[in-house]
Order: C-alpha cells, then structure tokens, then sequence
DNA sequence: CCAAAAGTGTTTCCTTTACACCCATGC
DNA sequence: GCATGGGTGTAAAGGAAACACTTTTGG
C-alpha cells in the first residue's frame, strides 16, 4: 500500500511530502537557416558543463504557466504574452535529480523574433543551440533533459502537420516561402512549392492575405505576396510529412 | 521578479515551497453500451457530495506513474502492469483547491473488463458514470474536474483517430463489429460498417486475424470473425470523424 | 421462408503527388 | 538576355463516402 514509503525519513504522518516542483520551459527558434532550442550551460554540480533547459522553482503564489514566462523573460527579455507557450508533460522519476526529489513541469514555446538574449546571467551562459546537433548528441545534457527535449521536439513536429503553429516561427508579415522554409527546416524535408501553396491557400483561414508584396533581395525573383496568421487554428486534412 | 510572494507568510527564503502534489487518474470504460468514467463521490467538504476523479497524494519515494497505478488499483481491484495509462497534462492553478496550494499531475487509462468495483472505501462511493451525462452538466464535479475531464474526454476521442488504442477497450479476442461499436460509443457516431471493416484491414498491423468465429446470439446473423491487437500503434492516415 | 449481422463490390468525389509550365523581378 | 524565386495547370494515384449487394447464421 504505501509502497516505498516504510523506512524512510522524513516522513510526518498527515504531512504533505516536501518536492521541489520546478518549471522547465523549451524555446525554439528558426535562427541561420536552423531549427534552435534555447541551451543554458551549468556552471555547478551536477553535471557541471553540461547543457539544460532554462528551469526555476514554481514560487508559492505562482500559476504554472506563469513560472514559463518569468524563465522566458528572464533569459530573452521579450513579453511572453502574445507568444506561442503550451505545456508539455511532467517529468517526476524518482532518480531524475540525483540530489532531491524533483517534479518538473515542462512547457514548451515559440520565439520568431530573438533580438536580444541575457548572456550577463549568473546563472550561466545562454545560447541558441541547433536541434540537429543535440538529436546527434554532440551536446550534453543535464538531467533527463535529453528526453525532455526529444518530446518537445516530437511534439513541435507534429504540431506543424494538424495545427496553424508555424506561424508562430514567423514575423507578422510573412511570404508563404517564408512559411515554407519553417516546415523544411523543422521538419528537414523539402516540401514541393507549388502544392505547398495550394495546401495553404485550400485550408480557410490558415493565412489572411494583405495587399502587399515582399521587396526581391539581390538574386531577383517575382515578388511575393505577403500574409498574416488567420483565425483558423486548427489544418483539416493535416499536412503530411514523409 | 518574486511575483505574488511579497507578504506571504510560511515563506523562508532557499527552502522549496511546500506544495501537495497528487495524482489524479481517469479511467475509462464502455458498459452497457455506454462511455463510462470512474468517478468517486465526496463525502467531506470542500465540494461535499459533488463528484470527483480518483486522486491521492504522491508518496515521497514513488514515481508519479506507480501513483496512479496505485490509485487504480484501489478502486478496482485490477492489475495495472499491463493495462492503458498514459499522462494527460498538469494542473495548477492557485485557485484550484480552495484549502491549499496543490498540484496535479494527470492520467488517464482504459480498462476493458471492469469486473469488481471496491464499493466498500472508506473515501466514498466509486461507480462508473456516463460521460455524457458529465458532457451535459448533469453531475456536478469538485475542483476543476470538470475542465479535467473535459480534456480526458478531448484526448481519448482523439488519440481514437490517429492510434490503435481503441482495442484496448475490448476484450483480448474481439470482432470488427466490437470495435467498431468502442468508436461509435465513444465518438457517438454511426460508422458505416463495411467502410469501417476496410479500413482497419487496410491498416497494416492493426489487428491480427485468428482462425475463431463469434458464436452468433439469438438475434442470428453472420459469425463474425475474431482479431487480436496487432503490434502496429499508430493509424496512418488516421481514422476520421465528422 | 424472414430477420439480422458480417462482409464485399462499385461508383463518385476529393486530396495528394509529381512535375511541367508560366510570371515577375534583379542584374 | 539569363538566373531566381513565385505561382498555376494538370494528370495520375490513392483514400473516403455512400450505398447496393452477397453471405451466413437463428428462428
């Protein structure tokens, strides 16, 4: 019944249990043509160097959610508001953290705009780090971060097939190649142009076209039309990636 | 920075808050033709009589899964090794338990053969209710439940669409016509019959065929042939539902 | 025989896919 | 002119939906 309990210390009768209950939160980003995730190196044991998600402890009169968007504010500066920021699943195992009962709850979010990022934090150096690289593990990893970070980006992924999400990677105004750019490099595909932009265009309320149209860079090539996220959350049928 | 911690009592600075951390496990069935959800009734305030999903404290030394297996098995007797249980999301928000600050970690699991209901707690009555009475506001809930639940309800008709999870509903050995009924109850649908039978034939893994008919009742008609669960988890393209 | 449930065939429609082709700009 | 990216046309393939029809049982 009470299973891992007996023989224990600690342990009051009537008493809640004492955990840390902390709030991890995983930022992504399209930065250089790259998917990124938002990386923080640990200066202290455990796991000195290594690399964690920006996390905190939930203060005592604190929503969840709010927890996120103060570690986002704290590492990025922008207003959490407006951005995308979803939870994602809990993470409690018993040997997570080596040195005390942990339970984590990890949120994840999206950034388009990355202007500027607090790299004078006493808390370690923060950095965009390229998702391909930590699915390779060339980066180590704090924790069960690694995991934590594979269902974030799982998650991400999928999310881009049923749901309007991928314009939460893009400025307010974006071409409809910009927004094809986000699903081939988060998804490392190479999506056809042509039946990508019916796709869109086909599902009401994706995009909200403006009267406007992108100024050509130096390579040249036909204008494009520029668009807004519309109404629509939601992509029926899903888009497929193979 | 500390936000909402000023002129808080109970607060000493470096020691984590103190929080109660449960777990709260929705289960699921189909009896008597019908989207059941195990529910308890209160007995003591807050929410006395209101209704209530199966919760309990997480002990210090257990994992949040070993929780909500343990919650299961207090109430219905059964073995949780095998059976569905998954993570749903967590809960907590400062407001949602009006006597102190508690966290709630969520699951939800199926069962396919509710034989015995512990009837005889000490925490009340435990019965199987229709969710569609809990859709139409007819029993009331405690806490945030209802929102909980509404989620549950959300996930499980999804996770039908695009997952084999429907078989585990069904007992070991079951006909399409079974399975087809776990969908029509729990999306309140009518499926066409022989669109139904192709598609989950059609859906490689899926179900395994064994050499065994169903012994038809009263009513006559046809022997239905028997399957198993096939090792495949996903459903691709999904299942749909208007 | 009829009723009932299981299972198959067939046609229509819609979406995806692959790829050819035209359009508008910079140089 | 050419290169480059934006955008449209089109035909083939595949799945979904609607529904007629056949099969196998009980009574």
């Amino acid at each position: 019944m009470l299973t891992g309990l007996e023989n224990q210390e600690n342990y009051e009768s009537n008493k809640p249990p004492s955990f840390s209950i902390t709030v991890t939160t995983v930022l992504f980003a399209i930065a250089e043509q790259s998917f990124k995730v938002l990386l923080t190196q640990r200066e202290t044991p455990p796991f000195r160097d290594a690399w964690e998600i920006p996390s905190d402890l939930v203060l005592p009169y604190e929503n969840l959610e709010d927890t996120a968007r103060r570690i986002l504010k704290e590492k990025t500066g922008a207003q959490w508001q407006q951005n995308f920021l979803e939870q994602l699943a809990t993470y409690g195992d018993l040997d997570r953290d080596p040195q005390k009962r942990t339970i984590t709850v990890a949120y994840w979010a999206i950034v388009s705009n990355l202007s500027a990022l607090n790299k004078d934090e006493k808390f370690g150096n923060t950095e965009l780090v390229d998702v391909l690289e930590v699915e390779d593990s060339l980066v180590k990893l704090a924790f069960d971060h690694k995991q934590l970070l594979g269902d974030a980006i799982n998650r991400a992924r999928t999310k881009l097939e049923y749901s309007t999400t991928a314009t939460k990677f893009c400025q307010e105004e974006f071409s409809l190649s910009e927004l094809r750019d986000v699903y081939n490099i988060v998804w490392n595909t190479e999506l056809d142009p042509g039946n990508f932009q019916r796709k869109i265009l086909q599902t009401e309320g994706y995009v909200t076209p403006l009267e406007k149209k992108r100024i050509p860079d130096d390579r040249g090539g036909r204008p494009a039309l520029l668009f807004k996220a519309g109404p629509s959350k939601v992509i029926f049928p899903p888009l497929t990636r193979h």
